[in-house]
DNA sequence: GTTGGGAGAATTTTT
DNA sequence: TTCTCCCAAC
């Protein structure tokens, strides 16, 4: 039986979603139903008779393709099943394990995460010779560089055109990445970007593995399309060049990514480059009350060279105004986000339809601190993802070893956890043994040991013993046992000496072993490890914590892209933080800015509050006066009501009563709390998300 | 070469 | 506050 799409769609939809073979572009404001459509497509595709193997699904998260599958999966009773959906990224890494021979690359090729890729090119400016001083950051270097790949752009133009915030010339700058190329050429790795690039290359010079994929999927269909880039639009084009039925979803109000080089013009540009492209347009809003939607319109109104399209309400309740709250300071703005969720939950909201979003990772430490404290369940998206904690990755590096997939990198990673070893000596080690020991053969551990200093030679054997054994277990019981043996020869002490809270990072690497024994084998594991982010964690942790209310979140605007809810509270509108003084440097910064203030805004389906501290607190105890953010004063003042909750209502923390803080009359000078952490935060972790309490 | 203490800086967004 | 870097002592 065929999904009745006309019953489930409004005429729009329906049209974009059963359009007929060849390119389609769907330009799809925010809250119309954008997923909803392209899930339907799909759905419409399988019921066709296109085999799902045959489908291509191109998303921006691995959330957003895990959710969109799903979806398809129980409309069609499961028919979507062998249906590739991933990001970008994702799909590369699929296609290049694949092919990597072609490329010069083993098909067990290692992926640097951004950690990994600081550490390498740490090293390949030491090894030049410059001090720390003499040269620009490795961040810096690596963003550099960053950003001509991503923008497909020779690295020496790009260099030039960003000249003149250059610290150091063109010419040693390319060298370090010169050299920082060949080293990971050398280690059989790529990072990030390499699995765009190298996946471009896989396609555009590799006939076979293009006609393979060129042939294979015949329908490809992309989400988030304004935030493609210049390698994804053209990874994209060359896929779908034979069949040409390349279906793009895209909102260019959306676009907010343009720093890592995304390109919202290809949006525009899509029906040139594909003759015959058909448009649809989608403007009804099913999300957002008017008065939100109107502020919304009014905000982007204010960006030049947009696809003029106005949201239009379906939702005709009369809605509550957003509503403009000014308080004091950070502080006073999160008991003013610990008394609002209150009044949302009393007001008959569950925690899990109200949001608390902001622009940078660091604006959520005051309200994590006040609602921890108030006893309200939230969840927050920290900034350092699972897979990327220090501990979670030794543990990795291990599992790199012992599988013999590892490289110098991981080997050298292990090494150095043990005691007296440094990275003198485990880089020496490396080298003599050419960065892959044989676990299995005891003259190669012995030999290693020999190069280790006396003290870390017990505690070595007894690892290497066990991974000696490891390749004669079963998985995944040889993993469990080779880390309890990691863990007992030295590692558990490491934990104590290197940090405070070691029971909680044991407890993290007992959460990874589950994770790594619900896959396939290691390797599996191992080979998408770097891709997995704390979103994808997210869902399960969600779904193990079985909360019937769930929890309140607080998430970055960023990782808030996609979903909504009810009720959301936007916090620190001042100019400096959102928009972000940094971003506005950029060309191009402010429309962007303004672009994730819609998209913020655009989130909220029943009440928008806008809250803005007058004050700034620095992280050395100053502060300064904080402008109200421009996004909220070019908005006409008839869009929203003000509320002002001025320094009486902060009283509280004036006079010491904040809490259990133990209060401090503080001159201006100094507002950082001085109490110790004797409490526990009320949060729980989601995923491989960790509280990461300040003090 | 390793380790630990102390000084100084610091906060954009993500695959 | 934490992170990073630098320097002196083992």
């Amino acid at each position: 039986m065929k999904t009745d799409l006309a019953a489930l769609l409004n005429p729009e939809q329906f049209e974009a979603a059963t359009a007929p073979d060849g390119p389609l572009l769907v330009l799809a404001a925010a809250g119309t139903g954008k997923t909803r459509t392209l899930v339907y497509r799909v759905v419409h595709l399988l019921e066709r008779g296109v085999p799902a193997g045959r489908i291509l699904l191109l998303t921006f998260t691995n959330r957003a393709a895990r959710e969109m599958l799903e979806r398809a999966q129980s409309a069609t009773l499961g028919l979507a099943g062998g249906l590739w959906g991933g990001t970008f990224h994702s799909v590369a890494n699929r296609m290049l394990r694949l092919h990597a021979r072609a490329l010069g690359f083993p098909p067990d090729f290692a992926i640097l995460d951004a950690d990994d890729q600081r550490s390498l090119m740490g090293r390949v400016i030491k090894d030049l010779g410059y001090k720390p001083k003499e040269f620009p950051k490795r961040e810096v270097v690596l963003s550099l560089l960053s950003g001509a790949v991503n923008r497909n752009v020779p690295v020496a133009d790009w260099l030039e055109r960003r000249a003149a915030t250059l610290d150091e010339t063109p010419e040693k700058l390319l060298e370090a990445m010169d050299r920082y190329q060949a080293a990971k050429r050398d280690m059989h790795a790529m990072d990030f970007d390499d699995l765009l690039v190298n996946g471009l290359r896989l396609l555009r010079e590799n006939d076979e593995a293009r006609e393979r994929f060129q042939e294979r999927f015949l329908h490809v269909l992309v989400d988030e399309y304004q935030d493609t880039n210049a390698l994804q639009s053209e990874f994209v084009d060359v896929l779908g060049a034979r069949h040409g039925n390349v279906s793009v979803v895209g909102d260019d109000f959306q676009c907010i990514y343009s720093w890592r080089g995304s390109e919202y013009r290809n949006i525009m540009d899509f029906p040139e480059r594909h003759p015959g492209t058909r448009i649809v347009k989608l403007e009804r809003n099913y999300r957002s009350k008017k008065p939100i939607l109107d502020l919304a319109n009014a905000s982007i109104a204010h960006n030049p060279e947009q696809f003029p399209k106005t949201l239009r309400p379906t939702r005709e309740e009369k809605g509550a105004l957003p509503r403009l709250v000014e308080v004091s300071d950070g502080r006073a703005q999160a008991a003013r986000v610990v008394e609002l969720v209150r009044e949302n939950l009393a007001a008959g909201y569950r925690p899990d339809q109200i949001a608390v979003l902001y622009r940078a990772h660091y604006n959520a430490v005051d309200a994590q601190l006040a609602l921890a404290r108030a006893g309200v369940k939230y969840a927050i998206t920290s900034g350092t993802g699972f897979y990327e904690m220090a501990h979670v990755k030794d543990v990795v590096s291990l599992l790199r070893v012992a599988e013999g997939t590892g490289d110098g990198l991981s080997l050298a990673r292990v090494l150095r956890l043990l005691p007296a070893v440094g990275e003198a000596t485990a880089d020496k080690i490396v080298r003599k043994v050419d960065g892959l020991p044989d676990p299995e053969s005891e003259t190669s551990r012995e030999a290693l040991a020999e190069a280790l200093p006396p003290r870390a030679r017990v505690p070595w054997s007894k690892l290497g013993e066990e991974l000696g054994r490891y390749g004669h277990k079963a998985f995944p019981e040889r993993v469990g046992d080779l880390v309890d043996v990691f863990l007992d020869a030295f590692y558990r002490e490491r934990l104590r000496k290197d940090y405070e809270n070691p029971d909680e990072r044991e407890n993290d690497i007992r959460e990874l072993l589950a994770d790594i024994a619900g896959h396939e084998s290691a390797k599996a594991f191992l080979s998408d490890v770097a891709l997995l982010t704390n979103l994808d964690r997210e869902a399960a942790a969600k779904a193990a914590a079985g909360d019937a209310g769930g929890t309140v979140l607080l998430s970055t605007v960023h990782q808030a892209k996609g979903l909504e809810w009810p009720v959301v509270i936007l916090i620190w509108l001042c100019e400096g933080v959102f928009p972000s003084a940094r971003a506005l440097e950029d060309r191009g910064g402010d429309d962007e800015e303004r672009r994730l203030f819609y998209v913020a805004a655009t989130r909220a389906k029943d009440r928008l509050y806008l809250l803005h501290p007058t004050l700034r607190t620095m992280p050395d105890g100053g502060c300064f006066r904080a402008e109200t953010s421009r996004f909220l004063k070019e908005i006409p003042t008839t869009l929203y009501e003000r509320e002002s909750v001025g320094l009486d209502s902060a009283d509280d923390w004036w006079s010491g009563g904040f809490g259990a803080r133990g209060g401090r009359k503080a001159p201006v000078s100094r507002l950082g709390p001085a109490g110790e952490p004797s409490w526990r935060p009320g949060g729980i972790r989601v995923g491989g998300v960790r509280l990461n309490l300040p003090f």
